[in-house]
DNA sequence: ATGGTTGGTAGCCAA
């Protein structure tokens, strides 16, 4: 079973691209995340045509994310925990299930890129962690294959990019955001990219501006987080970066694991 | 090179 992340910076202006994607691609689990619409924007009717379940969790202008899937999903939940108040659509969780069993639980997470870290958007992704820190270890506790995947905005280490010095003031490359992210992983996830792809140069975003692509100036902070029963179905797991050099690509590139499941 | 580009929206804000 595939299961792949993907930030697609808008729906309107991806469409054509996303589903160049799936031709080539077919993942058994698609999460996305930038879907930049309400829940009715989005084109659910296109992909359950291609025979997807579509759960949307959308927002006007900003954010929103959706989950499709070949097998039907279960437990809906959206929004994380924790905060009543945070309307922004960044949290989608999913048990991707067959007749019989269910197969894995997932979680479709956009988190807050936190710039500039001098205004409140800095103490809203450091709270937003601690948020998902806390449900993620509740969701543990039922020590089920699970998959806490998506764009984290947070470069875990200085070989996730290419010039760290570059990225000292920047929200995705703080102690406090990196420490978040390790204590998240450190609860008992394997950073499944981490694990199957080289550990430099390996990125999952390019900036659009000053030729960053080009100059394969990019930085990896799309993440597939798998538990130990996940983990222990990992076959593989993989970054489809040519489609970074597509016509009016996303700035991200498509991220995916293969389980054993 | 503290620049540069893209998306959503209809101003600039977010990334």
């Amino acid at each position: 079973m595939k299961i792949a992340t993907w930030n697609i910076n808008g729906i309107k202006a991806r469409n054509d691209v996303l589903l160049r994607w799936f031709d080539e691609a077919a993942p058994d689990v698609a999460c996305l995340q930038e879907i930049k619409t309400v829940d009715e924007g989005f084109p659910s009717d296109v992909f359950e045509a291609k025979g997807y379940n579509v759960v949307v969790h959308g927002q006007k202008s900003f954010n929103g994310v959706a989950v499709l899937s070949k097998l039907p999903l279960e437990d809906v939940r959206r929004g994380l925990p924790g905060d009543d108040s945070d309307v922004q659509s960044r949290y989608l969780e999913v048990v991707v299930s067959t007749p019989d069993t269910s197969v894995a639980r997932i979680a479709c997470i956009y988190l807050p890129n936190g710039n500039p870290i001098a205004t409140e958007k800095f103490p809203y992704k450091l709270s937003w962690m601690e948020r998902l820190e806390r449900h993620a270890t509740e969701l543990l506790e039922l020590e089920e294959p699970l998959l806490l995947t998506g764009d984290y905005n947070v470069i875990p280490e200085h070989e996730d990019c290419t010039s760290p010095e570059a990225w000292a003031d920047d929200a995705l490359f703080q102690p406090e955001s990196r420490s978040a992210f390790k204590r998240l992983k450190n609860l008992g996830f394997l950073d499944a990219v981490r694990a199957c792809e080289p550990a430099h140069h390996t990125y999952t975003f390019w900036d659009y501006q000053a030729g960053a692509w080009q100059k394969n100036n990019g930085i990896r902070i799309d993440h597939l987080l798998l538990s130990s029963q996940a983990a222990d179905k990992l076959i593989t797991a993989g970054i489809d970066k040519h489609t970074r050099s597509w016509e009016r690509p996303s700035d991200h590139v498509p991220v995916w694991v293969e389980l054993d499941a």
